[in-house]
DNA sequence: ACCAGTACCTAGCAAAACTGAGTAAAAGGC
DNA sequence: GCCTTTTACTCAGTTTTGCTAGGTACTGGT
């Protein structure tokens, strides 16, 4: 990805972080792994970090410590129903998004 | 679009506007009507000129003045052939992201 | 003791969109 | 002639979000 992905990566990282915790809980440096094998070559752990920190504020997310067996405890998230509603919302823009789109798209080249 | 769909835009409404001039060249108040049209209702006038003026800056459009049957004149923009290379390097950004999200939505709700 | 891998955090910056104004020009009604 | 509406563009200041570029801390292998 390009460094254009940058800001194409606003307000649509959250959504991912959002889904890939509906599928199971999981924790910051997990997450930015996973997302690095995904594609995600560029994105930076303070990112997901900061990310997590702010869905955490606005109460999208449950937290709890678990100790690891190599390295300091992990912080690992669960969504919550607010998460999930929120979730949703974001699925529903997302789908407005790619119509709108792809409408674009097939108009011309 | 609630606003959650602000953020979502960050980076692709530039794309959005270029491939709406690639279809055919625009002016400003032209391409904020059709954005409502099309259901981004809350698209901000200035934001829409300030993008242009951007992508003017980066050399990706052309601008001609035109005189108006009612009020002052336009400035229409069509893209060149610089603002066609990064419509297409949008798509190639866009069809990823496209992608990974198809995917996380498949992998459960 | 040292280093690599794991795991998290922070301060300061840049880009992009929004807010909320303001400026201007022409048309049409009175 | 004046006023309102519509058209059309501009600008300063704020917020959000991701990136940069570090730092802290714990474990296991050499």
């Amino acid at each position: 990805m390009g460094k254009q992905a940058t800001e194409m990566l606003k307000g649509v990282l959250e959504g991912i972080v959002l889904a890939i915790l509906s599928a199971r809980p999981a924790y910051g440096y997990e997450i930015t792994s996973w997302l690095r094998e995904q594609g995600f070559a560029d994105i930076a752990e303070g990112t997901v970090y900061a990310l997590l920190v702010r869905v955490e504020q606005r109460g999208l997310v449950d937290v709890e410590k678990v100790p690891s067996e190599k390295g300091p405890p992990r912080k690992v998230y669960s969504l919550n129903a607010q998460g999930r509603d929120h979730l949703t919302e974001f699925w529903r823009t997302w789908s407005f998004l790619t119509d709108r789109l792809a409408q674009l798209r097939e108009g011309q080249g």
